[in-house]
DNA sequence: GCCCGGGCTTTGGTCTGACCAAACAATTTA
DNA sequence: TAAATTGTTTGGTCAGACCAAAGCCCGGGC
């Protein structure tokens, strides 16, 4: 198994808050810490763990970076650190990053959407009930009115968003979230620069219509397909259209 | 648009290291700071945001947790707070505590790798490089050895990651990856457990095998069902048999 | 002139100890 | 009883100090 000699980093010698992140994630891997639960005060954590409280709060930063804790101060009972669970946010902080640094080109994200948003139509066909069909239709009527771009563009979110909750499945609404919000600015950016908006909308508007459709059917093959087209299509048509010129957006 | 009064949650007034962090977001985002170039030194932020360095450490510390940032002592071009790319760590790392505090059930976790690993299997049959090959084929001809589990089960994790890398889609791949690493503990778990080791391994050889070929011989269908199939099977037939008594893994 | 070694400088890593402000609880007071 | 006051807990912030790693620079020796 003689490997290249090359690519040897040195073993980075762990730093403190780490070792403080690996006790917690400790309890949490074990079962001893779940949503709701609260951590010991920084000040009682400095003493159980020997280290100073710069580096508790360097490791409690990471974790609620992660949407896995949430600090507040005071007395009371949503007070103190208390391990949480909002994936999304997380997920949707380090995308919009991570996109910005161009890791991410914008056909990959489209083809990452199709691909999530394809398979979330499907479940959300399968299982959605009453109240998520509800929640689809919302977001739906109030597109069809006349709205700012900002506006329809939160809906549009809200549409799609309200699918993937409806597939049921947690994991795959939050990274669909995740990518929808990262490219949250750059639809709206494209939104602003189209010269005949509103025959843009209405195609948009009947698309959704057609999904919203075949979901309320029960068809998870046709959603699955409408959603797919819906994504590619509008990105292909509109959004590179739009985007062709330019190299990085307005800063 | 009256909305129920409740979900008002207070506007969390920000905090000094939310500021720093938005300070240098921008810069990102802004597209003045890209991969490879260098943050001004702690001490010089200090004094150019008028915080303390408590503050702009946990800045950072947030930054590096998503994978944004590397930093290092000294003073070489390596040494300093450098822009870097690293999202699949900061997903997996994501993941795995998230999977941990149960916000993500296995059932959805396989769901999700099914759909994304399908759609991967299907780009990687379309653009597979020899090179690619190559990287698909290592760790398959070490899984037809007789190897220990753990070494078996990084090799599969290999496996898939190589398709999923060969699928050109980084922000796909990279979430593959962090799936896919975030059940790396629990498939280990259920491979210690079985009883008749060999025959499982036979059977993952032999699917393996019939995907590699798939995507060798460019056909994207039969990939992409292949590879769905062989991760859902799997888990019906494996993980979720070795599993079904228990409730938290060992300690 | 070239190489090598020791010291200097830069930079992140860590700790201490202090004070502030929010949120609530307990107590006193009208 | 109800309102106002005080006190306690807890995270948020800061200042200042020291450590250790990694280069850099300069001088001495070959």
């Amino acid at each position: 198994m003689a490997e290249s000699t090359a690519a040897w980093e040195p073993v980075p010698r762990s730093r403190t808050f780490e070792l403080v992140l690996a006790r917690i994630e400790e309890q949490i891997l074990a079962g001893n810490l779940g949503v709701g639960d609260r951590l010991p005060p920084e000040r009682e954590l400095v003493e159980l763990l020997g280290v100073s409280r710069a580096a508790v709060r360097e490791a409690l930063r990471v974790l609620e970076a992660q949407g896995v804790l949430r600090s507040r101060v005071g007395t009371g009972p949503a007070s103190g650190s208390v391990i949480a669970a909002m994936p999304s946010e997380g997920l949707t902080q380090l995308l919009r990053l991570h996109m910005a640094l161009a890791n991410f080109p914008l056909a990959d994200v489209v083809e990452a959407r199709a691909t999530l948003e394809r398979s979330s139509a499907r479940l959300a066909a399968g299982r959605a009930t009453a109240d998520d069909l509800a929640r689809m239709h919302t977001p739906l009527a109030r597109m069809d009115e006349v709205l700012p771009r900002e506006e329809f563009n939160d809906c549009d979110t809200d549409f799609h968003v309200a699918i993937a909750e409806a597939g049921g499945n947690r994991l795959m609404a939050d990274m669909t979230i995740a990518v929808r919000n990262a490219v949250r600015h750059t639809l709206l950016t494209a939104f602003h620069k189209l010269s005949d908006w509103e025959a843009v909308a209405a195609r948009l508007r009947a698309e959704h219509h057609a999904i919203y459709d075949a979901i309320a059917a029960r068809d998870a093959e046709r959603a699955g397909d409408l959603v797919e087209s819906h994504i590619r299509g509008f990105h292909r048509d509109i959004v590179s259209a739009v985007l062709e010129n330019e190299e990085a957006g307005e800063p």
